[in-house]
DNA sequence: TAAAATAGAACAAATGCTCGTTATTTCTTG
DNA sequence: CAAGAAATAACGAGCATTTGTTCTATTTTA
């Protein structure tokens, strides 16, 4: 599958997360309309991911978040009751649909060798698409509180374990190579992960994700294709 | 090379860069006994490593390291002219170690396969030694001013550029396969830094960095050995 | 005892958050 | 369908606290 492709399967992913949030916190938001509170919280979370990307978010103030989002002070706590919980609810809508959207496309598949491919691109168009908020996560997520951090910690392993157990099912069938496929999965994990941590290298030397896909694939596959 | 013969061969990492920060900003440090300095900066150092780590250097406050330190307020002020200055020395010392080191080691190779595995298990035991400070310094690069940050970039980019030209000349030696070797590396360079980066996961899963060179190298070899 | 090093109170600026007020939308009623 | 009333949303100055930094007083060292 082709990037381009992959855009036209999958919804706008943006309102998506500002509709689940809304709904999921229904009790938490003062605001009461659906529309406004969607139109607000896009706003909001447009500008806490642009501010924290480049500053990060704990230096991030909310008179910053107040600046970029064009709501006052006020309207912004009538909408999160902390700053923490911006953070919270942003990256745990994210995570949702990370898994959802991987989920979906894997279903589809049954050899392992497609299952891999597949794994791997979408992977990556993922945090193509996403690559703003993939990056924020991995870099704001020790800034959550415990339990949140568990969280993000369970979301990567849960996408690892994801490449692990292909493997495994490969090797049963005898298409791939013995090995620790544990370790394995955690270096795919890491060449995927790449894609987004580093996503100002590989734009400047114009690697597209298509052409990065393509090159991981072959990179894994001369270790495991039996 | 195993890990614990790399140990023997190098240098206590920590009290080079003291020293190496004491001579390069004699000037700027308003203390004049290279003892107490020494002394004084292993403990500042130690002290913003750990907190740095653990909440992020911009939520470390001035008096969180003087507890942590040991040293009043006053006395972090005759080291330091300001909390981003603490940051932009250690950082830059650690980098002239990493690159001293990387060189000393790769200098005494002459086979590219050997190259090859000098780097990764180089890099690797680096890491792994300082694996606190590549942490550190790979979360809070983006916090260090413009020129700091493009040294920090250098920095990253030099190292890719060792992986890279070896690629490159084993390729000429009909030792290595074709490709396109700056993406190779670029993908090597992933997987080592996974190593620092996901400490705690390795660490549960009992896998040692001996283990993991050796990992890393088989999975290269097999794509690039002809 | 003089120089060097450290201490920690004090300061201005900045921060997360609150709360009384104002503006806007929606509902009610003659 | 007005026009007043009620509900909802947005505002932003102000509060207590915390922050980086400075500065003078004190202690330590040689």
């Amino acid at each position: 599958m082709k990037y381009s492709e992959f855009l036209k399967l999958i919804p706008d992913s943006k309102i998506d997360i500002c509709r689940a949030a809304f709904l999921e916190h229904k009790d938490k938001i003062q605001i009461k309309k659906e529309a406004v509170v969607i139109k607000n919280l896009e706003k909001i979370f447009d500008a806490t991911l642009k501010i924290g990307v480049s500053k990060g978010f704990q230096a991030m103030t909310m008179r910053d978040l107040s600046a970029g989002s064009g709501l006052s002070m006020g309207a912004l706590y009538s909408y999160f009751s902390s700053k923490d919980e911006i953070l919270s609810v942003y990256l745990g809508q994210g995570r949702k649909i990370v898994k959802q959207v991987l989920e979906a496309f894997l279903v589809k598949e049954n050899d392992p060798v497609a299952k891999l491919e597949t794994v791997i691109q979408i992977h990556l168009f993922l945090t193509e698409k996403m690559h703003q908020w993939f990056y924020f996560s991995y870099m704001e997520a020790k800034n959550l509180n415990p339990e949140e951090m568990e969280k993000s910690i369970q979301s990567e392993l849960y996408t690892e374990k994801l490449v692990s157990d292909i493997l495994i099912e490969g090797y049963k069938k005898n298409i791939f190579k013995d090995g620790d496929h544990v370790l394995g999965a955690s270096v795919i994990k890491a060449m995927l992960q790449d894609w987004y941590l580093k996503r100002g290298k590989y734009a400047r030397r114009k690697i597209g994700v298509d052409h990065y896909a393509q090159f991981i694939m072959a990179f894994v596959s001369a270790f495991y294709l039996v």
